[in-house]
DNA sequence: AGCGTAGCGCTACGTTGTAGACCCTACGTT
DNA sequence: AACGTAGGGTCTACAACGTAGCGCTACGCT
């Protein structure tokens, strides 16, 4: 995008002579997000930031305008790497089944960044998203209107699933505790403290808590969510059957 | 819980002889909350809230250890809200239907709290979270435990609904602009700016995105994922029907 | 009466995001 | 060749932040 025109060079002059790498906003955001998957969101600031790429904190302006929009070009990022398959590679159930996985692994891969992931879209309108943001949705909207869904019912099924999806995933990540040595100990005491008149049921449910698996957790959800997809696609397709069949090709559990 | 033993006043001494009521910790976390309403989660500092208060901003940590179990507070007082019906009201999957309501109604009401709600359980290992919050989910342990979930169907139950409920209101809070008349046409041109080769889908929703309605998708959400339920829970009944039936009252939609 | 102590408010420290001034370099014009 | 100017990189400075530390004060107990 910037290109920083006037300027052919890889390299940047400095004052003693020496030459360093130029920089690119693609480059600041993988240094922020480095910083945030090492101690959380709330150790990156513009100065940590500005060490870790040995500048002047006041240069990391050039590529974003605040540092708010800076905490929108990491989720950006990081969801760039949620590319979704092409239908072409199985069915349209299968396809978001993939893509639920696919976004649990990166959340699992970026545990810090799920925060901003949920809350960022709340202070940034959709309009003004980056573009990035928009993709997966974009490719998503394709998938369903492809199998028959209206747009309307595209829009909702989409919904749908990416609420269960940021739902599932933040549920995921409170289990998660970070010393799973102590986790079972801590875990007990922490649920044993809890008043045994007030929390009988919570307390019992200790053993269960300690063998959380993320993995067949979200494909529980998946078949529930999808099966609902399915039956509400099976609903719009017959009560505007009078039209021939779309190119949709359908098929599901 | 704190009752400030040995000063049985509800009135405190000033140097200049003036008195002024005694602060608790209920009264804390409501200027917080009122704060954070009224202009964000940022906008809430210590400084701030004791400026409000009419308190020396060191006071506050009398009643929150940290800015962090401030807000961990806030949480809970939010939640408290909550109150989830007993099953006499009426069928379980209709007791968790008017929950729902009652939790996005709350939701509404306090959209700036919202990214707490769904990040400081992140931060806060369970064991260790604030009793408040903590009541939702035993309550609804209860329930689900009460109808034939065994105590790991329950959890899941618990944890795919819950999911839900904070996906949708994340999902929700996002379409809600400020300034509705604006919406129209910023969404428009927003999503104009979008180049119309990769994101048609997109562009051609715009439509439908500025009629949003956020009730009507709610339900249609708790109709999967109830649905869903339901089905596991006779799933579950039918493979250890040898035992004799619980107690539970069933029938759903 | 004297002492211990527990609370209350203040000050101060290190850090934050970022506006604005500064300077230095490179180029267009005379 | 000399100069004006503009533009970008650097630095300083500011207001605000969370909270550790510390004296003071005023009470309860002996």
């Amino acid at each position: 995008m910037a290109g920083t025109p006037g300027s052919d060079d890889v390299e940047a002059r400095r004052p003693g002579g020496a030459r360093r790498p130029v920089l690119t906003r693609h480059d600041v955001l993988v240094a922020a997000l480095r910083l945030i998957d090492a101690d959380g969101v709330d150790a990156l600031s513009m100065r940590r930031l500005g060490r870790a790429l040995d500048r002047d904190p006041m240069r990391l302006y050039r590529f974003a305008a605040s540092k708010e929009e800076l905490l929108d070009g990491v989720v950006e990022l990081v969801l760039s790497e949620l590319e979704i398959p092409s239908r072409r590679a199985g069915d349209w159930d299968d396809v978001l089944r993939r893509t639920a996985r696919r976004f649990r692994q990166i959340a699992l891969a970026h545990p810090h960044v799920v925060p901003l992931l949920v809350t960022r879209p709340l202070a940034t309108p959709l309009a003004l998203r980056p573009i990035g943001t928009l993709r997966p949705l974009e490719a998503l909207l394709d998938l369903l209107a492809g199998v028959g869904f209206s747009p309307r019912g595209a829009l909702h099924a989409y919904r749908l699933y990416m609420g269960f999806l940021q739902g599932h995933v933040l549920n995921e990540l409170q289990e998660r505790v970070h010393d799973p040595d102590e986790t079972d100990d801590l875990l007990r005491l922490g649920l044993h403290r809890l008043p045994a008149r007030e929390f009988p049921r919570l307390r019992s449910l200790a053993g269960e808590l300690v063998v959380y698996d993320g993995a067949q957790e979200l494909e529980e959800g998946l078949d529930v969510v999808l099966g609902g997809l399915c039956r509400q696609l099976d609903a719009e397709l017959s009560t505007t059957r009078n039209r021939s069949g779309r190119n949709g090709v359908r098929g599901g559990p």
